[in-house]
DNA sequence: TTGTATGCGTTATCAC
DNA sequence: GTGATAACGCATACAA
């Protein structure tokens, strides 16, 4: 037989502890049954010894992985890592490992991520955007995916409508109080003509975002003429909108899909064409990552407490551990703009 | 007994296809004996009822769980987050999970984390600078831990140095092709008077920076003064070059410990003290993160290729798991210069 | 409250 | 080349 690996000493806590087997399991399962003071000396010698339950013995018994994958178009874009950065450090603290996949939005292969499912993790994430439904489910055997959803409607609409028992889970985000607080300041200070920086049209993120940035901009008088093709990135934005303001000088607002090609816009706007942000050009990002403070950008941006976000998120995978047969269970954040350099 | 969770069928597979359970097993393990014809049906089978073998039973007998830990002090930092990225890429390609663990530099509680060690990962990457070895060692049965380490002398030197048999795998970074290149340049354009905006000081590889830059700066005839302390952020780096440069005006040259500081730096310079960058002071990084390239920072620095570093890291972890008991392992990778406009 | 016995799903061993 | 069978380390139902 395979020899055994050096940390797997169930049996040798318990015979240095003087009691049985089954007692050492129960000490590291705080809802069994066991005298405290019992537990006490089995969780002492375990840790002079630096035993461990194994996860994967423990996996195959219990069900549970206490394993949390998340997948993501990419992890070097800053507001990904921003965040799961402070997931992960949230679900360490409560003694779950966090599997990261990196599955490209548009070109998921799902052939390619299917030893995702040996794992069988006991929830999971979704970042990703623009994944087939169906694709995503047929990667796990129990855990609901998760998704973040823009809504803009109210939550008694939500729950009376189709939205409900889809069979996932979901952080909603009510982009609203955000945006219509930059459409109105941008009004407020002059501005006459917005243009929208789009980013990667396949998401469902840009078409919620570009709905209700369109919807404010008209209700506080804003022109808009059409909107920038983009890609989220930064050198995309940079290419569009030399084009486009050599095309139309006239704009004095801009709002981009996410911050980092807000900051593409804004190198563009004052290296690439010599004009000034905000002077001549007022710009608002999305997201609120940390480097929309660097004061080289100073970015006004529509942005979520991001420590909000990961509490819900974590709920939400707490709550369907609790009762994996419950109807859909969802969580709601709110945008809110955060006020910097660029719209003066 | 527990539920069996839905998605474990492996005797469900051999019966579809009229075969044992070994042979199942087989098909799914590239090296065991099996009539090619009939691999192909079972996997076939498999593929229809979306069968694939769990992961932690697998793990249990076969005493590989595919999976590789990452230690890192923090996600958001952009240089950890782009390789990581990468990394997470080449790792699914080859069949591995990538369990992220987030543990800061400074303050690690391994009892926060032992929970770790649970998971029996086949392999650690440790990015977290100033843990303590033997801390770092105990959370793992038989993985052994990958340092990217600092070397500032030849390999020859190193193999026959105190340097092997440390327990560890490495890959090893030559910084000096990158930084004499960069001092050259310094010196070169003019400059006279350099200083250092250090990193964090407890890490080992703000240390070693340091010891080659200065090394080279004097070697190339440049005057440095003194160290400016930093922790490798953008705020600190901010902070301290206003305070610095307001009591040393005539400093013609700084070499910062990362990018991110370096951005901190260049807006202290142009935006607090009204200096210019390249033609009052000029300004070298380290990393080459993708923020470099923003037009705003534009920013020459000491970088790596990123997909070098990960193809020495996958090599790394393939090699020790071919030969565990294998002397220690190490690869090496070399810096480079990329030069951009503060430099002019 | 505690110990004993069983089974989780897979791979490795050993006969065939 | 193939199939039966014994582990792997743990949690739990059940008996005590």
């Amino acid at each position: 037989m395979v020899k055994n690996f050096e940390g797997s000493r169930a049996k040798e806590v318990a015979e240095r502890a003087g009691v049985s087997r089954s007692a050492v399991s129960r000490a590291f399962n705080p809802d069994s049954y066991l005298d405290p003071k019992k537990r006490a000396r089995i969780l002492k010698v375990a840790g002079e010894i630096g035993y461990q339950p194994n996860m994967a013995a423990r996996a195959m018994v219990s069900n549970r992985s206490h394993l949390v994958a998340v997948l993501l178009p990419a992890l070097q874009h800053p507001w990904e890592s921003q965040e799961l950065d402070v997931l992960i450090g949230e679900l360490q603290a409560i003694g779950f490992a966090t599997l990261v996949y990196k599955i490209p939005t548009a070109d998921l292969q799902i052939a390619q991520v299917s030893h995702l499912r040996a794992y069988n993790p006991d929830s999971v994430i979704v970042y990703s955007d623009g994944l087939p439904t169906e694709g995503v489910k047929s990667l796990f055997n129990r855990a609901r995916p998760i998704y973040p959803v823009y809504v803009d409607a109210d939550a008694c609409d939500l729950a009376s409508d189709s939205n409900i028992n889809q069979g996932f889970d979901r952080l909603e985000i009510d982009q609203r109080p955000g945006i219509r607080r930059a459409m109105g300041m941008l009004a407020g200070s002059g501005c006459k003509t917005m243009v929208w920086l789009a980013g990667d049209d396949s998401t469902q993120s840009n078409i919620d975002r570009q709905k209700v940035v369109l919807g404010y901009a008209k209700q506080y008088g804003l022109s808009v003429s059409e909107s920038i093709p983009g890609d989220y990135s930064y050198e995309r934005a940079r290419e569009e909108i030399c084009a486009y303001f050599r095309a139309h000088p006239m704009v004095d607002a801009l709002v981009a899909a996410n911050d980092v090609s807000a900051f593409g816009a804004m190198d563009a706007l004052r290296h690439d064409l010599g004009l000034k942000v905000p002077e001549d050009v007022k710009v608002v990002g999305f997201d609120n990552i940390r480097q929309s403070n660097w004061k080289s950008y100073d970015l006004t941006t529509v942005g979520m407490d991001i420590h909000q976000r990961v509490r819900a998120l974590v709920r939400l995978i707490r709550s369907r551990l609790k009762e994996p047969d419950a109807p859909d269970l969802y969580e709601r954040v709110e945008t809110r703009l955060i006020v910097r350099g660029t719209v003066i």
